[in-house]
DNA sequence: ACAAAAGTGTTGATCGTACACCCATGT
DNA sequence: ACATGGGTGTACGATCAACACTTTTGT
């Protein structure tokens, strides 16, 4: 079976997508590792079927990444230079593994050539609740971890750059959305609303003020109380309301 | 010459634009009549070359409908659904013109396969001074012409959508920035940008207090006052500052 | 009783809007 | 002088940040 040719994907096309969670305080941001020698890692990406839409193309990339449907995404920004090639990294990784590729891999020289063209990326973020992801490798992969985005790898190509471009696309749509929402659990309290902006924005906020702006918005309806068997008063529960 | 092949163009994406003009107090779109039997009106579009940027490429199709380079250019949306062809439509009018493809256009059947193939478009505006463009037609068009938003005939395939969404993002997308001045002429009154505003607005604002907040983005200067042979008060001229 | 953290209230500054007034221009 | 429209200043109200205070929880 041929994977990558033209009847089967839209060349020339492929869809990068910067997936964030958020626990322990960080930010993070799913990551592979190719199965490849030279430690190359990438952002999970993909093609776009002959007969599926750009957005159900992503959504489709994001469940055989994460196992999750349904996941807030967000088109950020299309990478288009005319220089945006794989040809030279796949070439020496060609080199250094050309028994892989004929064997386990087994792509064709076509494949290959499909590979290696010029590619227009369009660039993705989605914003996942990380306790419902199970990071799912593909054959091409050898790991599929999260990153603090503090401390990502080196990453292949220009997926550097797009982290960073959607992370500030992430925060000016913060401005006026709440879909952070999307990164936290089912239920939680104020602070950790409050820790996950801070985290994002890598800002202090004060605490007062942040949840009145925060319930102002209206779109969080007040649970029972949170006993954590801290010393302190007990937090409420909250969580998105429904209608 | 064969035109339209994957050698020459990325294939199965193309680039459609919304090119803004303003006069009269009315937003105007530049949009083309085809140069075929059934009244097809399009937006400005093109494809990119296999050695070029896609903002380059719109840069280029911009320059080559209005005579003008460095226009102020926006990326806004993709449009790739997975049933967006323009397969019916040619077809019905290759029907219809089926002399005039094999003459005087001469197109050979590749390039009527290439060109009706699903296509994804990359969904650019652009914000001109209307008095320095001078419309021009590819050997395609019948006619390219502005048309106030308001007043514009029915749009080929998604394009009324992609105008829609366009006028939108330019709205979103002024609130924080004065990008706007890129529709008017080099000098011009406070009444005029404010007339601008409004049309693109479709609302209005208090004289006084728009002064006040355009002044007060520091980004334009005063010049002498324009004498109009009025009978009120001469007002000032203003440019974008530079530096 | 006390420490820690959550919840609420109050004040002051800042910003946008509404109103009022003055100024220049040509008939 | 006067009508017309441009320019500027002031006052009010809403919004946002800083500070203070009260409440709840477990030791």
């Amino acid at each position: 079976m041929s994977r990558f040719n033209s009847q089967t994907y839209i060349p020339q096309l492929a869809i990068d997508c910067v997936i964030f969670g958020y626990n322990d305080k960080a930010l993070k941001v799913l990551v592979s590792k190719l199965n490849l020698k030279g430690d190359i890692y990438s952002l999970p990406n993909g093609f776009i079927f002959q007969d599926e839409g750009i957005d159900e193309a992503a959504q489709r990339i994001l469940r055989e990444r994460t196992g999750i449907s349904n996941i807030f995404l967000q088109h950020y920004k299309n990478f288009g230079q005319a220089e945006r090639s794989n040809r030279v990294l796949l070439e020496n990784i060609i080199e250094q593994n050309r028994e892989h590729f004929t064997g386990e891999v087994n792509l064709t020289q076509e494949e290959i050539d499909w590979l290696t063209n010029r590619f227009i990326s369009l660039g993705y973020y989605a914003l996942v609740d990380i306790n419902k992801v199970t990071p799912t490798k593909s054959d091409l992969d050898e790991s599929m971890e999260w990153y603090s985005i503090n401390e990502l790898p080196n990453l292949m190509m220009d997926h550097a750059e797009m982290v960073k471009t959607a992370l500030k696309s992430l925060r000016l749509n913060l401005d006026n959305n709440i879909i952070v929402l999307n990164l936290l659990p089912e239920t939680f309290t104020m602070k950790e609303v409050q820790d996950l902006y801070e985290t994002i924005f890598e800002d202090k906020y004060a605490r007062n003020n942040f949840q009145k702006k925060i319930l102002d918005l209206n779109v969080l309806e007040r649970l029972e109380k949170k006993f954590t068997g801290a010393q302190n008063k007990a937090p409420y529960l909250y969580r998105f309301r429904k209608g």
